[in-house]
DNA sequence: GCGCAAACCGAAAGCCTTTAGGTTTACGTC
DNA sequence: GACGTAAACCTAAAGGCTTTCGGTTTGCGC
């Protein structure tokens, strides 16, 4: 066949098709993504650094979900908070892929520009240098760890022996919708707070 | 060769053998156990449900290091922060099998009575039925993001170009030891700083 | 117009997961 | 103690995946 008259294939349309696989089944091969695009298994090869490039580009296409534009608002902390529920939100959209993406943290250029940023508010507002990194940290940790709860299927919150458990089908009774919300809601606040008072005990 | 006259595999053999492998490669594969085990790939079929089987055995394998003991601590939230760090200490055990764990929560029986326990100390503490599971599902997701974190190689950190985040690099610096078990500390206190507060406010 | 590089394809190696069917041994029952 | 059944291992094979190699045609710069 030799090469086309125009490109079949690019790293866009790669990533494109690819999340569009991820969410639909929660996985992906390379052979599935050439056929959607009408391709051969080997073209993919020429545009992406094997699998795992792919992985990367998606990595990099969801996180492009982000709004880093929120960490201008004023006070830090409200920039602050903003950044971690669009960050949150950006996987949120795709929650199929999240396992996928978590197992490493996002260094994508455009997300770093954003912890470039977010160290800066930090600074700026006296946080210690030496206290910086780790109140960015934990607020990845938070978001991802709320990430893989969206993740989870409902059904991991079934009790199949409602005897064995009492007071844990009761709770669970008692949180039906949002749930996931919630925590993530709960655990940030507390964060935060916390956070706060780092600016005054030096 | 038919049966031998002892059995040369088990759930236990099969479990312990692939947390090996995980620990030592990050991945593995039934062939890569088999063979560890000098047992033909199919053999490992009988006594285990696929490879996924294999992953719930080493989820519950990983996750029978936590030590429920902790939640008998008095009072309520000395017990509830001991569990948390005794949950991601028993992940931090074994950092390369976190990311085939985190993928969906732990629901072995065991940890399932761990957390019968925890909703009664915190019904006990006095917490509202719907406050309960928002505030064990948030100490989850903690505990399960800054698991990640420990996954994470630690070159992740490393700027590739310092100049064009050079407040990052430097806040970077300024953390070089512990910073994984200093964040989750930090999102810890501040956690159960919040959850505090809940039971003043109805 | 010519040459080089780009973009696709076919083929194949070497993994992997999983199932099907055979063979020998243990074990409970009569 | 004999016997049938089920357990535990095996060989074989299907079918999928990732990745690479070399071939063919086309676009593009000079």
């Amino acid at each position: 066949m030799g090469r086309p008259r125009r490109p079949l294939l690019d790293r866009e349309r790669i990533a494109t098709t690819a999340l569009e696989v991820v969410d639909e089944q929660g996985e992906f091969s390379v052979p599935q993504i050439a056929k959607r695009l009408g391709v051969r298994t080997a073209s993919v090869y020429h545009h992406v650094d094997g699998r795992d490039g792919i992985v990367e580009l998606l990595r990099e296409r969801v996180a492009s979900g982000i709004d880093g534009g929120t960490l201008d608002l004023e006070p830090w902390d409200t920039a602050l908070v903003a950044w971690a529920r669009s960050y949150r939100a950006a996987f949120a959209a795709h929650p199929r892929a999240i396992p996928l993406l978590t197992t490493s943290p996002v260094r994508a250029p455009e997300v770093l520009a954003q912890y470039e940023k977010a160290v800066g508010r930090l600074l700026d507002a006296g946080f210690a240098l030496s206290d910086v990194m780790p109140v960015i940290i934990a607020l990845e940790n938070l978001v991802l760890g709320s990430a893989l709860d969206l993740a989870a299927p409902e059904s991991m919150w079934e009790l199949a022996d409602e005897t064995a458990a009492p007071r844990l089908a009761r709770a669970l009774d008692a949180v039906p919708e949002g749930r996931a919300n919630q925590a993530f809601e709960l655990a940030l606040t507390g964060y935060l707070a916390h956070v706060r008072t780092l600016l005054d005990a030096p």
